[in-house]
DNA sequence: AACTAGTTTAAAATCATTCTAAAGAGCCTT
DNA sequence: AAGGCTCTTTAGAATGATTTTAAACTAGTT
């Protein structure tokens, strides 16, 4: 299977139809690398690759992989939206003085007790951030 | 010891000098209630109280405030800012689909195991934000 | 090839937040 | 109480990330 026709069922599996600027996106973002990425850095990458993709698709198109569930949104401050290629369950460093996000592996943070959620509501998720700071400041 | 005279010397202490509109604002936030505020529902409560401080005021207020340690930002999405005028340790519930956040007593999660900070760094504090939905949605 | 619904585009609009320059107010000294 | 120095506040302009718009385009189907 081509890589392209690869991107192409993945995306039309997550219920979004595979356009050239989603499979270009794909390409980019879902290879396995584990990264963080914003609206900026990846217009950056997409122009470093000799394509073009208009800034309303590329922030259209990071919602909806994090609405199908192919990127992760992390928060750590409100100056920009900030995505995780790694989808996986995992926590984050955050060294706001230099605003770098580092990955925490999944086994490194033990929750050993959670309360239950409010009536009639369910667990979604669970985000661990730590904030780091350099010894000497 | 009038009330005003408490809150001047609370933000004097906090390195903050006690103008009018920072004892105004000290006094709707820091009288003890815990709650959620952001830049717009603290104006509107100015704004009911009979007061008026200019909107850039409002910012730089709860900016500062929150550097002297006297509010938490609480980080959960990237619309707004939203504040805490509880600043003891603890966590939050949050429910994207209403924009609603909810205090987790902080004895309700235990961290059993954490990662020890990249080298050269210290933690600086732990936010665990558990992200609920209601159950038939 | 034709059709239709979903998508992309560049540009304009939105909106929270910050910045600006001028006016005002703490607060220290006399 | 007046003078003076610095920090604050103000209204309005500016910024910047993100969303919206309306028109042009395209994937997938007939």
């Amino acid at each position: 299977m081509t890589p392209k026709a690869h991107f192409a069922e993945k995306l039309r599996l997550a219920g979004l139809r595979p356009t050239r600027q989603r499979v270009a996106i794909a390409t980019l973002l879902l290879d396995g690398r584990h990264r963080h990425v914003t609206a900026d850095s990846l217009t950056e990458e997409i122009t470093a690759a000799g394509l073009h993709v208009s800034g309303g698709t590329v922030y259209n198109t990071l919602n909806q992989f994090t609405e199908a569930g192919l990127l992760r949104r992390v928060m750590v401050h409100n100056d920009y939206s900030l995505f995780d290629t790694n989808t996986d369950h995992h926590h984050h460093f955050y060294e706001a003085e230099n605003d770098q996000l580092v990955d925490i592996p999944h086994d490194d943070v033990i929750l050993a007790q959670l309360p239950a959620a409010p009536d009639g509501h369910e667990i979604k998720a669970v985000d661990v951030v730590i904030h780091i700071q350099s010894k000497n400041s």
